[in-house]
DNA sequence: ACGGAATGTTCATGCGGTCAACATCGGGCA
DNA sequence: TGCCCGATGTTGACCGCATGAACATTCCGT
């Protein structure tokens, strides 16, 4: 329901959606540390309390730009899937499949690094645990996981399988990602970066297929 | 030679020494975020911007706690090697040493999230890149890799090599370790965790053999 | 038309980073 | 020996940010 775009009406009619697209723009030029309540009120031409009427403040702000930019992730992902041409065996195309996700995810990271460590960077400090006891609310599913984890699933299918194969998967291509943008892979050459990349993937699919 | 423990002579004699020491306790009490200049100074019992006689800031002050964490961090992986038992076979000694080079990586991370945090994250912000021709302060070795990568290459002795199997290796165990810290692998019970744990392993170790 | 809920605004607090001006203190040099 | 300087701290001040409280406005349903 939280239309994330369609906003026209700025101003002065939904200014939830206007201060998030601010603070979805804010994330993707500098990271959630770059999110700052004040900043996207004033992009909108709003006092800085206002937010506090459509968020509980920063870090709910904050929480909401994560979503949008899991869920532009896994569009990435999906594109790059869908871009790749199948084949007869099933095996194979599993393969490529997963390849090809992974790239996308990893493409993703390197084109919108900010957008990307919004989408998992910690937000501390927020490790608030209630009494214990307290039903914690369900993560909501992270498409990109899923992604993955159904991907190594139908090459499980025709190989070996292993429970927490999505998870070492994801691993490897967050690991990647972090290193490539804000760890000490930065800088690298695009073409070195294409080659720990693609060495990568290697490592992934070899582990889907090592049983 | 900035002796990181050593202080003694606090309050007048070696403040540097002191607000580092302080400042390594708060990243290890709530990762980086949680350096803050004031609070160090405060601990040591000295106005806050006296930490201006020894840092340019807290940009500063963090890059050399994250000097700090990275040391404890190889630390931890040579001791997780030194514990693990040799094997007649070269390639298996190998192959358990870098499992056992993971295992410590790993585990320093999920002991010391703030410390691992401080390590590896993000000083944002700091993409000040000099007008493209200064000479870039060659960055320091990186311990933790290194290790990484030798334990690699001596497996490739006896298997397939490939030249950027280091980063691959390195963003699985990077990877993995911030979603357990603080992905959304978080709240994982701590058998799945360890079962999450060694399929990763057996995904880089796959990877390695996997010319 | 009216009253209250929704939505903004203004003020005020407190924290953190950082700068400038001032205070100290310990030596080293004249 | 004694004075002056530089290293090291301290005070005070400024600015941005997150947030809360109290006040103003709007707009809608009864």
């Amino acid at each position: 329901m939280p239309g994330i775009s369609g906003g026209k009406n700025y101003h002065h009619g939904d200014l939830r959606n206007a201060l998030i697209c601010a603070a979805v723009d804010l994330a993707g030029e500098g990271g959630p540390e770059r999110v700052v309540l004040r900043e996207a009120a004033r992009r909108v031409g709003v006092s800085p309390t206002a937010a506090y009427r459509h968020f509980d403040g920063r870090g709910e702000l904050l929480r909401t730009v994560r979503l949008h930019a899991r869920a532009r992730l896994a569009e990435a992902m999906e594109r790059a899937a869908a871009r790749e041409p199948g084949a007869d065996d099933p095996a194979l195309a599993a393969e490529r499949r997963l390849a090809a996700l992974c790239r996308g995810y990893v493409g993703f990271a390197v084109e919108h690094p900010g957008l990307y460590r919004a989408a998992f960077g910690a937000v501390r400090p927020a490790p608030e645990e209630p009494p214990a006891g307290a039903p914690r609310p369900p993560e909501p599913e992270i498409r990109a996981f899923t992604l993955l984890k159904d991907a190594l699933e139908a090459l499980g299918r025709t190989a070996g399988r292993r429970p927490a194969a999505g998870a070492a998967a994801w691993s490897a291509v967050h690991g990647l990602s972090l290193l490539l943008l804000e760890g000490p892979l930065r800088r690298l050459p695009a073409q070195r970066r294409d080659d720990v990349v693609e060495t990568t993937l290697a490592m992934v699919v070899s582990g889907a297929r090592a049983r």
